[in-house]
DNA sequence: GTAATTTATGGCAGACACTGACAAGTGACA
DNA sequence: TGTCACTTGTCAGTGTCTGCCATAAATTAC
């Protein structure tokens, strides 16, 4: 029960092949000019197959980032409920450069040539921030639910958007240089953050004392102890389709 | 010479009823549901002239959006010189609005058309942010530019992205309800100035004097005051690949 | 150890987005 | 009216991605 299994690893070394080789060719010969026929071969696998392992070409570009962001989720679900959202967030961010910084070398390595494929190939920087998108209604969600807001309020969805966008220009914003380690993008992604947090007022990610709100409302003041107030269940967008490339 | 010709007119019918014929079946069946051929049987021509009016699928449902991001542009690049930027940037984005409000009605129309589609259609909204963000490069030069500051510090991005972000949660975030006019676009826009205005601190986006380091800056290097010259030349993106879809 | 079952893989045909090349039609202009 | 430039259609081809079915390998049952 230890081991997964051997078909189990060879899955998974297949799809580290896979990702390697795909990865090597986008550097060496372009993105658009590699043919998902090419990085089958190179694997020695069927092109039919390298599509049971990434539903799309750009897929294995981005996996390594998308799993990142899974982490962050989850980085950001386990802290304490009582954090202010943005403090949240860049905890969250923070952890998963330290996991990157104390994980295997190799997979760093990985992670910083993919980056680099990802900035310099338009199509895929525009798949990134795809991901970063769809996965904004997750945060969202997500803070809304720390906070006991609604997520239709506007707030969250700044909080989400303008974290979002620091976590972009800190990771994916390169400069002049092509940082080929992982010290070089952490201080670039505590830059941005260190400006956020110079540009920000205090408790801007939290609502604000009822100004001159309804006088019937109980008055939705402080911080989390807000009342739910759950209006309508908000319509969930018709989009159940997937992240597919093409038609 | 007051007409632009009967050859250009036409052209533009084309090009109105291609839209219209795409935006239409978008809605009726979904994006990824409509194929080219089925466009081009709407409008009465071949599949192979509809990629001589829009270079992709994508293309045809965001064109309007694009173009409107071009009248931004130029109407930032008209603001006075000593406007903050981000004034500059929230009059410019009125502009597009209030064009829009007395302009022809049957644009307007296709607009919020146009905008319904994109936001229920996971892969024309990642299209969207790619635009966005191409675009991000164009106003990052020109707000260097008026500030006479470098492109390769980190405040211009983080003024830009933060002033797209804005833009995006006010354009594009589409609440419980769907907008079906203008005006409802324009108060969501304005409410996301709003609170943009209400979560920075005055002044955030011009350089800050130099008088204090930062006590928590130990990050390398990055200095957005400092270091005036800009150094290594900058590496050009080697991306001349305009926005293909597939490779 | 062998048999039965599940699962990964390969090959094939096909839909669809998109492109280059060439031929034919149509507006512009002398 | 005739010539020229531009637009359009047709055709063939590439590349991504999917469904279907047969085969091989690993897992489990006996």
């Amino acid at each position: 029960m230890g081991q997964p299994g051997l078909r189990e690893r060879k899955k998974q070394k297949t799809r580290l092949a896979l990702i390697d080789a795909a990865l090597d060719l986008f550097l060496r010969q372009g993105y658009e000019a590699t043919t998902v026929d090419q990085i089958a071969a190179a694997v020695e696998i069927s092109p039919r197959t390298f599509f049971r392992y990434f539903a799309t070409k750009e897929d294995v570009a981005l996996s390594l980032p998308v799993d990142n962001q899974e982490i962050m989720v989850a980085e950001l679900a386990a802290r304490p409920a009582d954090e202010p959202p943005f403090t949240a967030f860049a905890h969250a961010v923070r952890a998963v450069i330290t996991m990157l910084k104390q994980g295997d070398p190799a997979d760093t390595a990985r992670f910083l040539k993919s980056r680099k494929v990802i900035d310099g190939t338009p199509a895929l920087f525009a798949g990134s921030a795809r991901r970063m998108m769809e996965n904004e209604r997750r945060l969202v969600a997500e803070l809304a639910r720390r906070e006991g807001s609604s997520p239709d309020d506007l707030l969250p969805h700044f909080v989400v958007a303008l974290f979002t966008t620091v976590a972009r220009v800190g990771f994916e914003f390169c400069g002049p240089d092509d940082p080929d380690d992982i010290t070089a993008v952490a201080a670039r992604l505590e830059a941005a953050l260190a400006m956020a947090e110079r540009s920000l007022r205090p408790g801007w990610d939290r609502p604000h004392p009822p100004a001159v709100t309804h006088p019937t409302d109980g008055a939705v003041g402080l911080g989390h102890a807000a009342p739910p107030a759950g209006r309508a269940p908000g319509r969930r967008p018709p989009a159940g389709r997937e992240g597919r490339a093409t038609g």
